[in-house]
DNA sequence: TTTATAATGTGTGTAAATTACACAATAAAT
DNA sequence: ATTTATTGTGTAATTTACACACATTATAAA
């Protein structure tokens, strides 16, 4: 204890001169969006608006403001670019190379997210934002390759430990869709009775009682995930192991 | 592509002006390093120098500097203030609220590291640096409990999924040992027999030809860890499970 | 020097989970 | 009525996980 008193204690002014001196650093918060439509695995972009990268794609950006939570900014940001709120963020790295921006230094915090595609119209289009297949990307604008390789490795490690993917499919979903997810997430096929019996197995599915609409073959039964019991019984969730 | 000249482009100008502007942030690093010793896993704290948290432990933390990598920033501060090198760092978590620090916007990445206290002897003992056990560890200055729960569970995940736990460990060690590490760690018991098992399995650990020495009971073997060996198949490499 | 103690080191049977695999049923399109 | 495409289901084989017991080896105590 005696050795409090040896310490030199910071007072909040000491701090606080030192926490607004030159010790300060643009952050940036960057959005993985992903998507799923057409049984391929989609991510949302926009034409870089920065020079250098004229004609590269970029990840949904901008910079966070000095008085707004770092999962704020995020939502925000997305809001402002694409008009889509709920949904849920996650955040996934930071990237702080001092020459990941050629304007200065900026570090970027990453996020992702899964959505509906549905569901969720874009109702602004600017800098020609739209879907892009996420395992045809590449070329992007800064260091957003390396910010989207790393939400794909985060979601394909995510998805089999939640049941992340739910979100990513309309409500009401035949089992045939939600293994085409997941074959598109994991990228590689899955045997399709053991893939049902994994699902049914876990009882997070919810018989809807309807059947496909207007498909060129026997329609198959529709799903809804029960999200309120899983919650509920998440700590049992053991995972899904392909 | 005539959307482009739609576009609004920022020139390089432009952009320094926005990422020099009034949106800048303090931004720190706080680690958390795992040690581990007499059977314990334990934790690196040194106490506040900051008023407000007079007597409360804290991580040790600094601002990262306008003109150095993130990563650097981390190995830079640990060294600083404990001597310590030769360690790998990893990156956890940001943790952005407005409110976490009491002197104004602070933005703050947390690492951790696994390493040997007895191999990395700490050369720097200000503010009273010493190791804590884990699970012992409460009412700590800021949000360092919240960080270091972060780090703690991150741990957990990880070590099942990558052999970090080596990294703890004298180079030489006994099964006992390697099984202590994991049951501290873990917070569980794990069976004797199927433990050997699933690591002699694993076909990492090389026989050193020794044997433990002073111990009051039959002395154990001595393994070392592979890194070579697990390098070149990690992709094989499936994870623990127990 | 004998005995007690406290570990290490090993093998086997059983249960559980995972995988591989084939055929009947259904609706739509022709 | 036939073809086509896809849904829906069961079982055997294999792999993996788990529970468990006993002989061995060194130290410490009597």
């Amino acid at each position: 204890m005696s050795q409090i008193k040896e310490m030199n204690i910071k007072t909040l002014k000491g701090l606080q001169s030192e926490v607004q001196s030159i010790n300060r650093i643009a952050l940036s918060v960057d959005c993985v969006i992903f998507g799923f439509d057409e049984n391929k695995l989609k991510v949302l972009l926009i034409r870089s608006d920065v020079k250098k990268f004229v004609g590269k794609w970029s990840l949904l950006g901008d910079l966070v403001k000095p008085e707004e939570d770092l999962d704020s900014a995020a939502y925000r940001i997305l809001k402002q670019r694409t008009g889509l709120k709920d949904l849920f963020l996650e955040q996934v790295h930071t990237f702080g190379e001092t020459t990941r921006h050629p304007a200065g230094r900026v570090v970027s915090v990453a996020y992702c997210s899964l959505i509906n595609i549905q569901n969720h119209r874009l109702k602004i289009l600017d800098n020609e934002l739209h879907w892009h297949e996420a395992d045809k990307i590449s070329d992007m604008a800064f260091d957003h390759q390396a910010i989207f390789n790393a939400c794909y490795n985060w979601l394909q490690k995510r998805v089999q430990e939640h049941p992340l993917g739910f979100n990513l499919l309309p409500n009401k979903f035949s089992l045939r869709e939600l293994q085409n997810l997941y074959e598109a997430i994991l990228n590689k096929k899955l045997d399709r009775r053991n893939f049902r019996k994994k699902f049914f197995a876990m009882d997070f599915l919810v018989d809807m009682g309807e059947d496909e609409q207007n498909v060129p073959h026997r329609p198959g039964r529709l799903y809804k995930f029960n999200f309120e019991k899983y919650e509920k019984n998440k700590k049992k969730w053991p995972g899904i192991d392909f």
